[in-house]
DNA sequence: AACCAGGTGCGGT
DNA sequence: ACCGCACATGGT
């Protein structure tokens, strides 16, 4: 079976760049292992076409991607917020996907105080070192197995020991899947408890991995962004959180994602008085 | 040579 | 609860 992504609502660069950190282009094709599935995006007249072998791939893939998201009802948030309609014209085929949330954690522990270059390299090398192959995300199991010296040696620097404990709390049962059932504020507070893991790496898990769309990560773009826009003046990024989920509601996070790749390229001002 | 990058942990108010 | 600082690493 064919997944098709239309290039009208998907672009790669937007949406694999730039949330997941182990994608590769080769020559047009995209390719990443993901929680053991294969997949290798490829060109063709609509946009891109995944191939999947069975019904389990295909629904697999579908959630990745996000397609059973409204995307046109993110125009309601919009009609309230006049920079979020013009994030939303700015960056057409930006989709949020849904990894699997192991992948999602350690990618945004690697993530804290580091920027998207180096986060990629450092993915990309656990990928190849313990994953087993170039772009295949190695498991809870393989990357609690490793020494935190051998972390070290890849340049995981001080989030070593994070990753590591990390790592070995899921092995011991931590039940990273069955948090999307529960409601953010209780799947927040758990995740908290992991360590390498503050407010903002548990919300991009939430974000991303878990289906907790209210979720609104505040990372030093969105916080300029916020300040510049939506009046949140000396709030904390804590603070800043809780505001972008109290006015936006259900959706906040698929609009901070827009919000924040138009302020990292430079697409929206941030200098109005911030 | 400082400062920054999709912050977090920790110890002191 | 809030505040300030150290922290690995590589690029300007």
């Amino acid at each position: 079976m064919k997944l098709i992504l239309k290039r009208e609502w998907f672009d790669p660069a937007l949406t694999l760049d730039e949330q997941v950190f182990h994608w590769v282009e080769n020559q047009g094709v995209y390719s990443a292992v993901c929680a053991g599935h294969v997949g290798r995006l490829v060109p063709c007249v609509q946009g891109y076409y995944l191939e999947t072998q069975d019904e389990q791939e295909y629904v697999f893939w579908r959630a990745y991607f996000d397609l059973d998201r409204d995307y046109e009802a993110l125009a309601a948030m919009g009609e309230k917020y006049p920079v979020i309609r013009q994030a939303l014209a700015l960056l057409p085929g930006l989709r949020v996907l849904n990894q699997p949330p192991w992948e999602a954690l350690v990618a945004f522990i690697i993530s804290a105080n580091n920027n998207t270059g180096r986060i990629r390299k450092l993915v990309l090398s656990l990928c190849r070192e313990v994953g087993g192959g170039e772009s295949c995300f190695p498991t809870p199991e393989a990357l609690a197995a490793v020494s935190e010296e051998r972390l070290r040696q890849m340049g995981m620097g001080y989030r070593a020991p994070f990753l590591k404990e990390t790592a070995r709390k899921v092995v011991e049962g931590f039940p990273l899947e069955e948090l999307s059932a529960l409601s953010y504020e209780e799947a927040h507070s758990r995740l908290i408890t992991l360590p390498g893991v503050g407010d903002k790496v548990a919300d991009c898990v939430q974000l991303f991995g878990l289906r907790h769309s209210v979720s609104f990560p505040v990372d030093v773009w969105v916080e300029r962004l916020m300040r510049s826009w939506f009046a949140t003046g000396t709030m904390s990024r804590k603070a800043i959180g809780e505001h972008g989920r109290q006015i936006l509601g259900k959706n906040a996070g698929v609009a901070q994602q827009y919000l924040f790749h138009c302020a990292r390229r430079g697409l929206i001002p941030l200098d109005k008085g911030a």
